[in-house]
DNA sequence: TGCCGACTTTATGTCTGACAAGATTGCCGC
DNA sequence: GCGGCAATCTTGTCAGACATAAAGTCGGCA
């Protein structure tokens, strides 16, 4: 036997985790529904039972699943699932991407970040300042067209977000960052590339270096609604243009329920 | 063998994980360490290794613990955490309340709770609002000081929060109100029971009522303002009376790694 | 002497096979 | 027809074994 054959080198409980994870919280196997044994669940992706145990117990983690002595493990209501989970965040965005989703993420992010952003230009440290204005030289010399651009922009926003002394609101950005990672890659996907948001960008950090409250929310607001208007326009084009051919990603996952 | 026992009838691996992860997440077991093999794991507490394999998936699952072959599993640095799991918000608070992590909670409440109430306000239905109403009318007859009241009080908030028509924002509130749970918990324990917030909770309701969103925001934010300042002198008080004694809920979780 | 590479060690990763416990289901008896 | 009891199926747990991979060690070479 010996399928094996996961992604690079990773256990493979993990990768059949994300398989499962995946083929739950896209829709082939929604909630309510049980999924098969696991002895059938083990000698359909050739592996032995401890391993897809391992994997349940992880998808039980998240609030994914639920194991009962002879009813199976069914599927849980969407409801109780860990949305904020990175990893999930992560597996939403495998499938098509869900525009009330994102709609939702967009509204997220607008709640939290220009508080976040508010909170940081209180309390942020030299040290944090200089790290920022770092990573926005950074962005403008690279553009976010490019690898190292998103990277340093991911760090700007990671820099603010941990200005807050805010054990909680960093996790939560953490989560969020891992689902804008997603949103970006079909940003910038789509035909006419977005405009460059480095001036709010520059903004944002005048207003905290300033420790400008109200400015650094203000300016964090439209940094957001930019980043929503252009994903939510590049995600409409994505499904007008392709409006059946799967995304070009990753071509594992392949619904495992047949 | 078979030293079982665990808690009630639940899996011993569900029981292990959360002893592990109370572990972690109050002390003990702080970042960086790396806990004892699974083999050593499974002796000391007395059950096979599959069990405690199954812990460790469930606590990796939640970004506690990392394993590596040849380098054992070691605790995950902080800001790696899910905090926002509604389990890890429980183990938080088994040992001793956090002041600081206590105070983030707040702050975190206090931006998306009003936030919500907002959004809350121009998207109720009518069932919602009607749903509101009745948990509103339970609260004023049980008061908070039951546990009827206080469920009263959770439906309350959580129709709030699904009126928002946003699955991120319910899914986050889903864990605050975990914590909240632990932290009223500490609020009624207290000498003085603190005033009875049912006018904050009808004013809110009538804001929500009359779709009057900046109202809601501004009702919710005195609600939790006010529960902001009942709980953390709450907190002051139970530290400085019982300033040693360990608190009487549960004598599990008993430090494993001696 | 200092660095690089092969080897040993060791803990996790995976497999196999078995038994226990519990809940569901259906059968049997009242 | 209904309720209780038993068969049965699935998860839960155990035991032992081997594979694998990485950390640490030792030796050789420059």
């Amino acid at each position: 036997m010996k399928m094996a054959g996961g992604k690079r080198g990773q256990p493979v409980h993990i990768t059949l985790a994300k398989q499962l994870g995946v083929s739950i919280v896209t829709g082939p196997n929604g909630p309510g529904t049980v999924l098969p044994g696991e002895i059938e669940l083990a000698e359909r992706h050739g592996v032995s039972r401890s391993v897809i145990r391992e994997s349940l117990r992880m998808l039980s983690a998240k609030g994914l699943v639920e194991s009962k002595p002879k009813a199976g493990t069914k599927v849980r209501e969407r409801s109780d699932w860990n949305l904020l989970d990175p990893q999930l965040l992560g597996w939403m965005f495998e499938g098509a991407p869900p525009l009330g989703f994102v709609h939702s993420l967009f509204q997220l992010r607008l709640i939290v970040e220009p508080a976040a952003a508010e909170l940081a230009a209180t309390k942020r440290s030299a040290d944090q300042l200089s790290r920022m204005g770092h990573a926005l030289e950074e962005m403008r010399l690279h553009g976010l067209a490019t690898e190292a651009g998103r990277t340093a922009d991911q760090n700007f926003h990671a820099v603010i977000l941990q200005a807050t002394a805010n054990e909680l609101l960093v996790s939560l950005s953490a989560s969020i960052a891992a689902a804008v990672r997603w949103t970006t890659f079909f940003k910038y996907r789509g035909a006419k590339h977005p405009r460059d948001p480095w001036p709010e960008h520059k903004a944002l950090f005048e207003a905290i270096a300033d420790a400008d409250a109200v400015g650094a929310r203000e300016a964090t607001a439209v940094l957001v609604k930019q980043a929503q208007r252009d994903t939510e326009l590049a995600l409409e084009e994505e499904l007008r243009r392709a409006n059946g051919t799967a995304r070009p990603t990753e071509p594992s996952t392949p619904a495992l329920t047949d």
